[in-house]
DNA sequence: TGAATAGTGTCTATAAGACATTATGGT
DNA sequence: ACCATAATGTCTTATAGACACTATTCA
């Protein structure tokens, strides 16, 4: 009954005496976009670290690591977000794979690029061992800033529109230009950029926002949220309309952080479509 | 000037001497999601190859191959695409990336797959060496078909919705289910699915459409063409309010496919967003 | 009590959806 | 001449966008 390939042998058979071959291989790593809001809701919030070797020595770059061979590459992501933050159950979505043969000076490396949305941050980090910063992010129609507090350390790239062609037809794409001299590693800059694309095109389809707010949050908060993905003011009453499906009132009040009333507070409530 | 590590080598020194060490790594391959429109207008086709080997033995799978040290996962996908159906210039794009660590039980394969469209087809595979078929495709609310012509060739997968988290959010998903004897190898199901659905998410907002038809249409055609991709009906008046755009009169007249009178011919136009 | 912001009501513009009618080509 | 279908017109409904108003809370 067992099926038997052209040299006779079971999927056992088979599998025993595989031999996978002593091919070269690409190396798989995940790298992290990890973002979240300052306690103020004024700022987008990105997680770097400082690379402390070649290439891009002392350059900003996203979190990352290897995948390990008993590991999905969302595992990865989730093992390399508890060890860079101590946060566990965040949620994480896989954003887009980066192929480029040279990407990496040292050797062939694939890389899966992750999105993580952390809740408000507190921006305590910087003084790590391995020194990891918060930065700003703005993502405007004809620039991408990434910024410290301080503004002692700024990358700015600008975004040109650039047409391109896939079979038969033609679309437009942002594509980053650093134009500072302190620039992200690798082709980071092009994943936060795709994650940012992501981020808004899909914040207003889903519930991810909820992620980037506490379990109890006021409306004006969680609008705050939309407006600094969007990029773009929000009116206040087609918001609220469309929002109120997705939550339910505590019964508390509380007070918002981007006002200085009291206003009802709210949870997230999961609706089935 | 030049920037030196804790270990006092310059970039040039650091790669010269740089060992990526032993380590295991996985193989990366691309999958392909071939997709056409047969030249009745009547199904959607996939690609799809027979395996000749364990694990699978027999079974049908999507096309694709390893991703070599020298090119990007894109070109990969090209050349694969090419020696499958000997077409270049083909739309292609990454669909997403598939790492579950026992997808493939011979060994660890990370696989990228990759949706290609391709305009209406010559069904004439499926007597090549390597046995390669172009089977029927429906989407369905609650069940994904894939058929050959004449039916001798069957496998069903009823979709059931799953409540997922991420975070703290929750949101629902198609998971397939083989309810026939015959089935995709490894994982392509679920390829297929992912596939279907950004196809589906994606043709009303992009042009991606026109990949499928040839360069010289009539719009009883093309309407087609997204009826097949959306699964449900079309209505004529206002697919031409949104398509006109999009569009410009070849001058000439022609045949549809579709129907048996002439009708106004059209092609490509790119517009500017 | 006044300024600021929480919360609600309503109007308009645009897009999606549905159907009816006219025009034209094939047999 | 008649049928099928190409092509267009118009009506309804839903959603996005914009603004104005009332209510509440803090100083």
């Amino acid at each position: 009954m067992q099926k038997r390939n052209s040299r006779g042998q079971t999927e056992a058979e088979f599998l025993r005496d595989y031999d996978p071959g002593n091919y070269d291989r690409p190396s798989v790593t995940v790298d992290l976009l990890i973002l979240g809001v300052d306690e103020t809701y004024e700022n987008l919030k990105l997680l770097l670290i400082k690379r402390r070797d070649h290439p891009f020595l002392d350059c900003w770059a996203l979190p990352g690591g290897f995948v390990q061979m008993d590991e999905s590459g969302y595992q990865a992501a989730g093992r390399e977000l508890a060890e860079e933050t101590g946060l566990e159950g965040i949620y994480l979505e896989q954003i887009y794979t980066f192929t480029q043969p040279k990407r990496d000076p040292r050797m062939r490396v694939i890389d899966i690029a992750y999105l993580a949305l952390i809740p408000v941050v507190p921006v305590t980090a910087g003084d790590d061992a391995r020194e990891a910063a918060w930065f700003n992010v703005r993502f405007e129609p004809d620039a991408l800033r990434i910024f410290s507090d301080d503004n002692r350390v700024r990358m700015e790239y600008s975004l040109t529109q650039k047409v391109f062609r896939n079979g038969v037809v033609k679309y437009t794409n942002f594509v980053p230009s650093c134009r500072t001299e302190e620039r992200l590693a690798f082709d980071h800059a092009e994943i936060l950029l795709e994650g940012l694309l992501q981020l808004r095109s899909k914040v207003t389809e889903t519930d991810l926002a909820f992620n980037l707010v506490p379990e109890a949050f006021t409306l004006p908060d969680l609008q705050r949220v939309y407006e600094l993905i969007l990029g773009k003011e929000v009116y206040k009453a087609n918001f609220r309309d469309k929002i109120c499906e997705k939550v339910e009132e505590t019964g508390e009040k509380g007070k918002s952080v981007t006002g200085r009333k009291l206003s009802q507070l709210y949870r997230y409530k999961f609706k089935e479509s």
